[in-house]
DNA sequence: GCCAACGTTGGC
DNA sequence: GCCAACGTTGGC
């Protein structure tokens, strides 16, 4: 359990499938969440703390919310960025969810309709209100 | 495969 | 500091 004072942050993260899907997340159990090289959401992975939950989106083939992650290890240099100050995270995987939740399902649902995943489409990691992060914990239940 | 959105770069 | 050109992402 979090101890300290600070609100919980929920947060989503992206990934294509085919470059790393949740499926082989689970395997791995652990991941460094590097490569995010836009400042924006390098700054959304500074700001997560340990413990924070994180949605799972799979864009491109699937377009779905897949399951839920945590962080693990908070922001520390990206090992393999080569230039230029880039930060990167450890996420541990939690759970698949037993329903995705898809795109068009996401747009249709009027608890969804401001999340940053529609408004900001080309974010690739960024924060959840608590209100759109039980519901969603409720629809793919 | 196409196109819209949008971040970045570079010329002025 | 503005803006056009360009590259990348992601939905369809």
């Amino acid at each position: 359990m979090k101890t300290s004072c600070a609100a919980v942050r929920c947060w989503l993260v992206k990934q294509e499938p085919a470059a790393y899907s949740f499926a082989q997340f689970q395997k791995d159990k652990k991941t460094a969440w590097t490569g995010v090289r836009n400042f924006q959401a390098r700054n959304n992975l500074r700001a997560m703390q340990k413990g924070d939950p994180v949605l799972y989106y799979h864009s491109n083939d699937d377009r779905a919310i897949v399951g839920l992650a945590e962080v693990a290890k908070t922001a520390y240099p990206d090992p393999t960025a080569t230039e230029g100050d880039w930060s990167c995270v450890d996420l541990k995987a939690v759970r698949p969810f037993a329903k995705s939740l898809a795109l068009p399902e996401i747009k249709a649902d009027a608890k969804l309709k401001d999340i940053a995943l529609i408004r900001q489409s080309r974010l690739s990691v960024m924060l959840i209100t608590p209100d759109e992060f039980a519901h969603i914990l409720k629809r793919t239940a």
